[in-house]
DNA sequence: TAATTTATGTCAATAGTGCTGACATAAATT
DNA sequence: AATTTATGTCAGCACTATTGACATAAATTA
């Protein structure tokens, strides 16, 4: 509606800099490094017919193994129902395979099968070594730094999930 | 096939860790980052019917107004198929105009609209604002060094691209 | 000038991932 | 016995991306 009355509106010529103190060049940066981050497995999951769910879903029963199916969905945020095609695939395959709950029967424990594990080796493999030259030079108070930032960078109420994480060293937040 | 043959394949209990020497607490910073720092876009956006990609046409069109269709495609390495309908949607709603090429007028110069501009620093304020709460307590050295480990994990060809965007510092590349 | 290439646009079909809403079952809890 | 919880499933829709094919206008080349 806005353009349609008469006169187009006028290009505006100038770029957006940081004049706004507005950091554009990290915003740029993390879309980048994202982009290329994950396109490594992109290209491993295409020769298996699976996509980028799979690989998290993957991922995250190989760090959490014996995860129920709502503890799946409450760490990667996402409904049942988009998880349910992903993980069915992922069992029919033989990647991964549920186990009844000890205690609740209702239960099901999602574990990585050996060949599940090998997957989500050989998608880590590419990332990780990406992740190792990209902090060539760097030492432990760098790496420290970095890890702080991407930390902080999620939501608050959500970064004690990530110090339940395997090999993760909690309570390093800053700020409160 | 595989899980087809008379048994089910074991489930492995143990969580992988960095035992394989491989960094899974920054694979899994990045995902959660990542996703938590588009989140506020996000939100914005479908406000206004909109979606990822339209901001990321926005955002290049503002950062460098005047590129033609064929460099933002070489930006955000998509097809020109899937830039059309985001692109087309942008242009009618008068967020965006094209301008004939003044040298080669089959080129269609793209510029942000007022309404552009507007709606580009709204969606990068929220995203500002967690990057400038994610650096609190980071000095320039430490900032130095995130910019640069961000920079290091695009694909190397990629990263002259980054430095002719408007208010970066080229060159710090590290390693050659 | 004529032929070709380039820049852009568009139509059609498909894939992957996410969503909402609705309904079903079994097991736990009240 | 009634209700809630954990999980699964069906159906439909939205967004983003893909490939392939074809069309037009303008620039370049022969």
């Amino acid at each position: 509606m806005a353009q349609r009355s008469g006169a187009t509106a006028q290009p505006i010529r100038t770029a957006v800099t940081a004049d706004e103190g507005i950091d554009f060049s990290i915003i740029e940066l993390m879309y980048f490094a994202y982009r290329d981050f994950t396109s490594d497995p992109d290209q491993i999951l295409a020769e298996y017919g699976f996509g980028r769910a799979h690989h998290r879903v993957l991922h995250f029963v190989n760090r959490l193994p014996g995860l129920t199916v709502a503890e799946l969905l409450d760490v990667l945020k996402i409904t049942k129902q988009s998880l349910a095609r992903v993980l069915k695939q992922l069992i029919d395959a033989g990647y991964i395979v549920q186990v009844q709950g000890p205690r609740d029967r209702r239960q099901r424990e999602l574990y990585p099968t050996p060949k599940g594990r090998t997957l989500t080796l050989a998608l880590a493999r590419p990332q990780s070594r990406r992740i190792h030259a990209a902090l060539e030079g760097a030492g432990e108070t760098e790496r420290a730094w970095i890890e702080r930032f991407l930390k902080a960078m999620v939501n608050p109420e959500l970064r004690a999930q990530i110090d339940h994480l395997p090999g993760n060293t909690p309570g390093k937040d800053h700020g409160e």
